[in-house]
DNA sequence: GTTAAAAATTGATCAGGATCAATTTGGACG
DNA sequence: CGTCCAAATTGATCCTGATCAATTTTTAAC
């Protein structure tokens, strides 16, 4: 196809703008201020699209880079000597991926693309030398890992002392918030991923998942149709789980 | 008692010396060189000594600094608006509590010294502008909240995916390499904290913990009186286990 | 040293959820 | 549109670890 505008500039194919992205309240651009964002726009990739069930990285992959979930939804996970499967989480658009592999030269988990997903790089060396020119950047990059932390141990005390439905009842509230941030309905949404990643991820067998979420429905707490969910009774669910949140920032 | 050496400048009660302190290549001194040693000796304050149960914040606190175990344990725990009690971490010297809470403006949880306890506080506000001027200090507190951060995620692993066995397994092995960082036996050492705890932080019922101690010596795997501990098949514990690592720094 | 309270152990019973097995549904693709 | 394979659902049974209950042991206090 004849290529159009031929006298005006291309933008760089592999630089982000994260001035016209509209996740740049919930990315990293939030911390900062119109001045040092074009600082992270020097550094960010626009990483390419990825496909359903495409690996953007694996654990013999060498850390190089962060990445923040532009559309689509990512999960990680890693496997440990015996060969079973962890599901560590699961990200959304405005979400960054990588934190914790933040030591060691290779990644400690494996990111998979749950649906066709778009992300953006940030190279962690460049990124390094910018948050020790950035106070805030720095200050940004310390809150989200603590939050990382916070999570994680959130979903210990869901995984040692929670009833499969109270976890499951969270996992529904967690995207349901996460979905909301971003303007989209919390109540009506597709899940991003298989019933059995749901299983994995909360330490139950698919057939308890299944199984709660039909008595779920029975109980008129939520509709689901496949990956189709409605919440129809959020404060019954909210008594039924003890929060497992991915929460908005400052 | 009369002041000895009275024309000798003592050293301001408050400063401590990470020069002459023992866990220098554990804490964080670990990550920066000689010279730059002394920033960190500006800002960091000698703690004062907590007696067994004794809390050194919690989540009404204000969140002000990090704190590093100098001798003793600490344990840390949240509460879930249900009233629940999750243990989130035991920290045994040279380690970092507190980098869970780099988010909002309270301890994200409850630390508490599980005997006579000595630590040493870093005011996070002059931390985070060192940081800024020492890279590979910076670099190193990434580190370390990924670290947090994998280590969480490997205990949702045990949680959600291992019998009471090889979790109780894992803490005891991961306790023995902590140990050993020291220069201390990793095959002989006193728990710090009560079986009580242990069920907490690995999700099970107390009287899982103790059945599975006797059950443990009933194999020769190990022999227990009371928080004495001895590891007698340290081979056959790492087939029960699969791993919960607090590991060393490169 | 004696007593009281907390921690740990041991036993008996029960239940939540795993596992095994069999359909059913749904999506991808020719 | 029909075929094929993966995902999801439903049912039946079993097992690990929770819970309830009773001692025993240890620690702390006076």
């Amino acid at each position: 196809m004849a290529q159009t505008l031929p006298f005006r500039q291309a933008p760089s194919p592999l630089k982000a703008s994260c001035h016209t992205c509209s996740l740049s309240n919930l990315c990293l651009p939030l911390a900062i201020n119109e001045t040092d964002l074009e600082s992270l726009e020097d550094i960010v990739l626009q990483g390419r699209i990825y496909n359903r069930g495409e690996h953007i990285f694996d654990q013999s992959t060498p850390f190089r880079s962060c990445f923040a979930v532009r559309s689509g939804s990512v999960k990680t996970s890693f496997v440990s000597e015996d060969g079973e499967e962890q599901i560590t989480g699961f990200f959304l658009p405005g979400e960054l991926v990588g934190l914790d592999s933040m030591s060691g030269d290779h990644y400690a988990c494996t990111a998979r693309a749950l649906e066709r997903t778009s992300i953006c790089e940030f190279p962690v060396q460049k990124l390094e030398e910018l948050t020790t020119r950035l106070p805030e950047l720095q200050h940004h990059m310390y809150y989200l890992m603590s939050q990382e932390i916070q999570h994680s141990h959130q979903l210990n005390m869901l995984l040692s002392k929670n009833t499969a439905e109270e976890r499951i009842a969270a996992l529904l509230l967690s995207l349901s918030s996460r979905f909301q941030r971003r303007r989209l309905s919390g109540t009506h949404f597709s899940l991003p991923m298989p019933r059995n990643d749901i299983a994995n991820f909360l330490g139950l067998a698919v057939e308890t998942v299944s199984r709660v979420f039909t008595r779920f429905q029975n109980q008129g707490l939520i509709k689901a149709r496949g990956r189709e969910v409605e919440l129809l009774d959020v404060p019954a669910l909210q008594g039924a789980s003890r929060e497992l949140s991915r929460q908005a920032c400052p």
